[in-house]
DNA sequence: TTCTTTTTTTGACCAACGGTCAAATATTTT
DNA sequence: AAAATATTTGACCGTTGGTCAAAAAAAGAA
């Protein structure tokens, strides 16, 4: 998020260049190596920077992959945004942001590597307090904005309201995106399941759950492949690679 | 597994005491204080050994928190075993694993600690080949066992045949059950989701994947508190805490 | 029992890496 | 041009996973 430069100094905007640059080569580390296979030194020759300069940009190696995380959170949460205010039902709103998920993953495929070490408490201890809240930040508007339509689509009865609660709803759909994600990456599971389209794999998993959820128009009714055609076109105009008819 | 005594000289059996021993410890400093803050010497001390003799048994330490995952999985599957033989519907038993899948994480909290790592490279790298397939078959248990309740529900119609494959119905409820596990994990979303009891949310969204999958009964049209009850008072006599009716 | 051989255990040592900070270098001010 | 301030650097440190030659223990031979 480029701050107003009309307030900065030179030595700011400089500063936050390079920050940038800092961010992009660690995000490039982490998805051709993973977490470990990368050390500063090598990352500080990348920049054309020595270690300590980085030093004064992260608090730790940790905080620094947790920046580029939260980087990618917000263009999550900005693609959520977007899918948001697609027109059409508050399911095919859902849906949306369903693609969006599938396009946030493999847009950032560094992503759900560093949500997976974020659940251990050591490398969340490691990281800035500023740079923990920032990221809390970034997944509350992720939940805030699907939290909205599923409220939207109860006040509008297209989802029964006596079964679950909006925020039951909401966190079933957020727990097997995740879960979906996390188990395509599994490559046993792709065999044993036989997943050729790790992204329709997802996709499907979310259909389950708004159908088990009662949100009309129930897939196992209705025929979405015209709804999925317009959100492609309209909320992603570049081209997505991922998707299958 | 303790491999038959007969055939082992008293080295063997003395090797396999002291291997248990290790995991035993290991298992608790995993529960503890999780992978990083501990490290091998402190083990070493732990079991009363020195740092050499534990690398006579695992050839690093992620392959020795592998082995401790290992026996964590392969109780799973002994549960998960015990939960299929229920006497009921085919739903009614798929619950029943259901609540194997909160009695493992009860039990084994460690686990799914141990299951993020193993999706990072590195840490499957630094595994040895041997306990890297002892796991996939203790992996691969769980999900024949689930897979073949499955089948036979679409086999007695008990489940709709031309929606879903039966591959893609077991990778639902396997993926929406890590993914709940994950995301109750995560302070954030128990605040933002109002989640008080995280197994009761986890068994939440399996009722949300099973009704999605229309697996008769629906969750929605049927009370099952009687059959949770027999399950807890068949498949787990000794205390389960986490259910609340 | 005593000496020799084999097996097992040990902990000093190594390399790698995240992180620090005094010194060097660059920039700004006077 | 010199002094003062700010920034950058890389040698250095502590920790830790992992190794291996030497020590200790066990087994075997006499």
């Amino acid at each position: 998020m480029p701050a107003d430069l009309t307030t900065q100094t030179r030595k700011e905007r400089e500063f936050q260049v390079r920050e940038e640059l800092i961010l992009t080569h660690a995000r490039r580390l982490l998805i051709e190596r993973g977490f470990q296979a990368w050390n500063m030194e090598q990352l500080a020759e990348a920049v054309e920077y020595s270690k300590g300069t980085l030093y004064q940009h992260f608090t730790s190696k940790e905080d620094l992959v947790l920046a580029v995380a939260t980087d990618s959170l917000r263009n999550r949460a900005d693609w959520f945004e977007k899918a948001a205010r697609f027109q059409g039902s508050t399911r095919e709103r859902s849906r949306a942001i369903g693609f969006a998920c599938c396009e946030f993953a493999e847009k950032c495929p560094e992503y759900f590597h560093v949500e997976m070490m974020l659940k251990s408490a050591s490398f969340w201890e490691k990281a800035s307090e500023e740079r923990r809240q920032a990221h809390s930040f970034q997944g509350a508007r992720c939940w805030r904005i699907l939290n909205h339509i599923v409220v939207e689509a109860m006040a509008l009865n297209e989802m029964p309201r006596d079964s679950f609660t909006a925020e039951e709803a909401t966190f079933a759909l957020v727990s097997v995106t995740v879960g979906s994600h996390v188990m395509t990456q599994e490559p046993q599971i792709r065999v044993q399941a036989g997943i050729t389209n790790p992204m329709q794999a997802v996709r499907i998993n979310q259909d389950i759950v708004c159908d088990g959820l009662n949100w009309k128009p129930l897939f196992r009714d209705h025929d979405y492949s015209k709804t999925d055609q317009r959100i492609i076109a309209e909320v992603f105009p570049e081209a997505v690679n991922w998707y299958k008819a």
